[in-house]
DNA sequence: CGTCAAGGCCAT
DNA sequence: ATGGCCTTGACG
């Protein structure tokens, strides 16, 4: 009898993260945080695998206690989750997942309080996903090297900052409200395993985020064809600027701003963001400041007539102390990503149509980092304290290399119609 | 009414 | 104890 009723043709492999929309073979976010296996679902507050899930059910509800027979440091992967249980609990717990969304009433179904976060969570993915998706559509499709897009070819990446421009990609969705979840797309550094000789500093730029992925490669198209350093650093700059339009762009909490309010918004903070950008770059991968070094010679040579630049000297060491700092913090991407909201959403720039929204999102982005602190690092109180210092001391650094980019520009150094060369223009023009 | 994270079940 | 599969039920 009961064989007709066929009790809702239980959830017939639910391929919730298939490949099907995307030919293309990277899934963002496929492994589960704790062991590396598939990933079935949000279990306790974040995308686990099934296993994990049980386990992390079990141990809670069941009140369980283990002990490492080792020193509390077992790698633990698919192979071996189940060795240590006391490690397999304590990264569960490091990884986010989260004690509260294991019922001590044991109530099945329904929902709980994570169901948003679950969404935002979703949304982002999701924007990160088109966000590859159109990286990889230029890379395949235009085959274009950066030096003909610069000047005369795409669209969308080479008008320059202008209402135009914006506005063409704002008109759209006005849908998904953007994730206040802090994540990013992480380790790109496999992609870039074979690659040619081409000069360190493009590398260092670029080598960063997933976003530069596409310029990365078009680059280095153009950079082996070209002996020009000169040419070269400031067009890196304005390759960066562009990402950072199109990052901000993406975001749907940027795209509620009017146009004019996001042209404030990002000219005011530029050079913090790019500067964070290298700055980044270089914790994240590990990577010295060569970067520096090797536009140094070149500024040697060229910086020593006038105008008193402030010297590429001071750059690299006030860079280099922030280096540090965030080396010592074991920042990580979350924490970095939602520190480029913090310097976007900035609440005091002159002249803001929706200084409350701006100031709503600012509030948000902080909250959310402040929650994250404290449950990666319950330890250490005082992170949150330290990644705002870090942030104000950006700041400055952000104005030193505006200065220098901008007796660079002076010396003629920047390309005309650049949209470095706006952003120099809009801070310098209006006070 | 479908979705999908919670809890439950049970062969291994 | 583990982990794959199943049932449940609030929420949109």
């Amino acid at each position: 009898m009961d064989t007709l009723k066929t009790p809702a043709v239980p959830q017939l492999r639910q391929n919730r993260f298939s490949r099907m929309e995307f030919g293309c073979e990277v899934d963002l976010e496929e492994l589960c945080p704790v062991c590396g296996d598939k990933v079935s679902g949000y279990h306790y507050g974040l995308l686990t695998c099934e296993s994990c899930k049980g386990f992390f059910k079990r141990t809670v509800q069941n009140n369980k206690t283990y002990t490492c027979v080792d020193n509390q440091q077992c790698r633990i992967d698919k192979a071996q989750r189940k060795r240590c249980p006391f490690c397999r609990f304590q990264k569960c717990l490091h990884v986010g997942m989260r004690l509260e969304a294991v019922r001590a009433d044991r109530m099945r179904g329904g929902r709980n309080k994570f169901g948003p976060s679950y969404k935002r969570d979703r949304a982002l993915k999701q924007q990160q996903r088109e966000a590859f998706i159109r990286a990889h559509k230029y890379r395949t499709e235009s085959g274009t090297p950066v030096a003909s897009w610069i000047q005369n070819g795409d669209f969308t990446f080479t008008e320059s900052l202008n209402a135009v421009t914006i506005q063409k990609f704002s008109t759209q969705s006005f849908s998904s409200p953007d994730a206040v979840t802090l994540t990013e797309p992480r380790d790109p550094c496999s992609r870039f395993t074979q690659e040619p000789r081409r000069p360190p500093l493009v590398m260092e730029f670029l080598l960063y985020d997933p976003d530069e992925l596409q310029q990365q490669v078009d680059f280095q198209q153009e950079a082996t064809g070209c002996g020009s350093h000169l040419s070269s650093f400031t067009q890196v700059l304005d390759l960066l600027l562009h990402s950072m339009v199109e990052w901000a762009r993406m975001s749907a909490l940027f795209k509620q701003l009017q146009i004019s309010d996001q042209m404030k918004l990002l000219h005011h903070c530029w050079s913090e963001l790019l500067a964070l950008d290298i700055i980044s770059g270089q914790v994240l991968y590990d990577r010295q400041a060569c970067l520096l070094l090797v536009e140094g010679c070149e500024v040697e040579l060229s910086c020593t007539e006038y105008p008193p630049a402030p010297s590429l000297l001071d750059l690299t060491q006030t860079g280099q102390a922030l280096v540090e700092k965030l080396h010592t913090l074991k920042v990580d991407h979350q924490e970095l990503a939602s520190i480029k909201y913090l310097i976007l959403f900035n609440p005091a720039v002159k002249e803001l149509e929706d200084v409350g929204f701006v100031e709503t999102v600012k509030l948000q982005v902080g909250g959310a980092l402040l929650e994250h602190t404290r449950t990666t690092s319950p330890r250490l109180p005082d992170r949150f304290a330290h990644l705002l210092d870090f942030l104000s001391e950006l700041r400055p650094l952000g104005r030193l290399a505006e200065e220098y980019l901008f007796c660079r520009h002076l010396r003629g150094e920047v390309p005309r119609d650049s949209l470095l060369d706006e952003m120099l223009h809009a801070k310098h023009s209006c006070p």
